[in-house]
DNA sequence: ATGGGTCTTCCCAATATGGGAAGGTCAAGG
DNA sequence: CCTTGACCTTCCCATATTGGGAAGACCCAT
């Protein structure tokens, strides 16, 4: 298989097929005229990363999380304590945006909204209130 | 005012000053030796501009709302459309965040978390559920 | 005049992803 | 046999934001 056809079969695409490889999360096999040749086991690798990156694990994440799904004697503690860290990134990191949303939506809650030029963001972001 | 004691005064550092002047949201006036020179009023946008990241805007955002800032003749409702919107690309981060969060959460609630390989996580992964 | 602190510009780093150029390789068809 | 088009290669650049650090110029006080 070619990257093409790797990239197809496993929804990453070539161009990241590439960056992972130079930066060492996978390897491949080169075939006499230089192209990369993947088989069905690193298909398999490729979709496993996809599958993470969806679950919004940071490459170095999923760089050991790859250890320990090759590491057939891992513990599953190790696998479960990754992803409730990787949880309570995420949940801290949706907490702040939401905080953040909740200030400006009460902000602009005070803002007439009309053609005149007074509003209070504005005023807020002057610093008025500090 | 040089730059140190404008970033000490509004709270930005000395690199993002620099590097909000060379992306051109912000001008400065320069000493005859080259070094910048700043006045209340600059310290005053500068702060705007600090208020305006701490609620996550990104620069081409806070780039528009200078010019409304500076527009003493602006609608309110340019601002409060801008603020909404703003809100709006929060919450729905925050909510595909929290979905992933929520998905991995569930899936970890199934791993034993013992010393045994078996692990769910690692078996969505994989993709064993495709 | 010498030293310490501040300023200048320039390069590099991180996140993850993609665009595009310039050139090599291969298979099909005229 | 040669062209064409699809695919591959590497290399550079871009995104957005912030910071680290180097090399050299400058300013003020001792």
């Amino acid at each position: 298989m070619n990257i093409g056809e790797a990239s197809a079969a496993s929804g990453v695409s070539a161009k990241m097929i590439r960056h992972y490889e130079a930066i060492g999360l996978i390897e491949a096999m080169r075939r006499p005229n230089g192209y990369r040749s993947y088989g069905p086991q690193d298909v398999a690798v490729l979709r496993f990363i996809r599958h993470a990156r969806d679950l919004a694990f940071p490459l170095e994440d999923i760089r050991r999380l790859l250890a320990l799904w090759r590491d057939r004697s891992r513990a599953s503690a190790d696998v479960k304590q990754m992803a409730l860290d990787h949880v309570a990134a995420l949940e801290s990191k949706a907490a702040s945006l939401q905080a953040v949303a909740d200030s400006l939506r009460h902000l602009a809650q005070h803002c007439q909204g009309d053609d005149r030029p007074d509003c209070p963001i504005l005023a807020e972001l002057e610093g008025v209130r500090e």
